[in-house]
DNA sequence: AATCCGGGGTA
DNA sequence: TACCCAGGATT
């Protein structure tokens, strides 16, 4: 599987910018943006925040405000805080030497599981194994198959990805993985037929089986795609459900509140009542008190911060 | 183990 | 509409 793999992807990797480079500051930067959020929105956005903070102490010194002012459009917003948080205690408590240690690593606020082993293995080349929904995704199929029944714990499916890592090459053999999720092995129709581990892949032989009795039992014509997995309750996340209309949503308000106060500029704020106004045209009295708990939850986040009833970005 | 946290793209 | 995305923190 190794040499099929790592073959494919030197042949097929795309060219993104945070390969190009092993600063743990600038993938430490990639890795905070792309928790959640794909590569193709990533892209516009990653050079953009390293031409305006270029190293560790520019962003540590910055005020948060414009360190949120950049993150605008990428979601998830605590990121941009936990971002700063996290280069700042690199500064404080490390001397602005990156740890190289996953457990230590792991202690910066926003670096969970992944991505401590991720600046691990692509700041510092370590051959560390860790998980994200394509290395998941991958494996889950390749090793344990098409079933939704049976699937291993993440325990188990980290100690698969543990025996795979090839010495000495844990940064392309990790790169490899999830490039491989993100192009062949995707989430709702894998190109099976341009997979190059095809071969040793037990969802693959499945589906192939899969097919192979569909045809004889309807006596439906050959196709070229193997069967493909109608659901996959393991690789499910669990908020998916009736998260259906999302404007309108606390989320929603949230990002909207953001948004109203990025344009303001350094130390203007604006009046709790006047922000109900802004964020919607029939806003009323008797509305301050959501408003409120809204902000107190954006405030507990540090994304934004109050005083004399007015808020504006910290 | 469940929920919350953005936003945008796609079938 | 439902699904999905280089997850993490909180409870």
């Amino acid at each position: 599987m190794q040499t099929a793999l790592l073959d494919w992807f030197a042949q097929h990797a795309r060219d993104l910018p945070w390969r190009h480079t092993r600063d743990p500051y600038r993938i430490l930067v990639a890795e905070l943006m792309l928790q959640q959020t794909q590569v193709v929105r990533v892209l516009p956005k990653y050079e953009a925040f390293l031409a305006a903070f270029p190293d560790l102490a520019t962003l540590a010194a910055a005020p948060t405000a414009e360190v949120i002012r950049r993150w605008a459009g990428l979601g998830y917003n605590r990121r941009a805080v936990n971002l700063q948080r996290a280069v700042q205690m690199v500064l404080q408590e490390h001397g602005g030497v990156f740890p190289r240690d996953v457990v230590l690593l792991r202690q910066l606020p926003g670096v969970g599981p992944y991505t401590a082993g991720a600046v691990a293995c692509f700041a510092f080349e370590q051959d560390v194994a860790f998980m994200d929904t394509n290395i998941r995704r991958v494996l889950l199929r390749t090793h344990y198959g098409a079933a939704q029944v049976d699937v291993p714990g993440e325990r188990a499916l980290l100690a698969v990805a543990e025996r795979l890592v090839p010495a000495g090459q844990g940064w392309t053999w990790n790169q490899a993985l999830m490039e491989l999720g993100a192009l062949i092995c995707t989430a709702a129709t894998p190109a099976c037929q341009r997979c190059p581990v095809r071969p040793m892949c037990r969802a693959y032989g499945e589906w192939q089986v899969t097919d192979a009795a569909t045809i004889l039992a309807m006596g439906a014509p050959l196709r070229t795609q193997a069967a493909q997995p109608r659901q996959r309750a393991a690789e499910r996340r669990a908020d998916y459900r009736s998260e259906t209309s999302f404007v309108g949503s606390r989320r929603w308000y949230r990002g909207r509140i953001v948004d109203l106060l990025r344009p303001l500029p350094p130390e203007r704020s604006l009046p709790l009542a006047e922000l109900g106004s802004q964020l919607k045209p029939d806003f009323t009295p008797d509305e301050m008190a959501w408003l409120d708990e809204l902000v107190q939850g954006l405030i507990r986040d540090g994304l934004v911060v109050m005083e004399d009833g007015a808020v504006r970005l910290p």
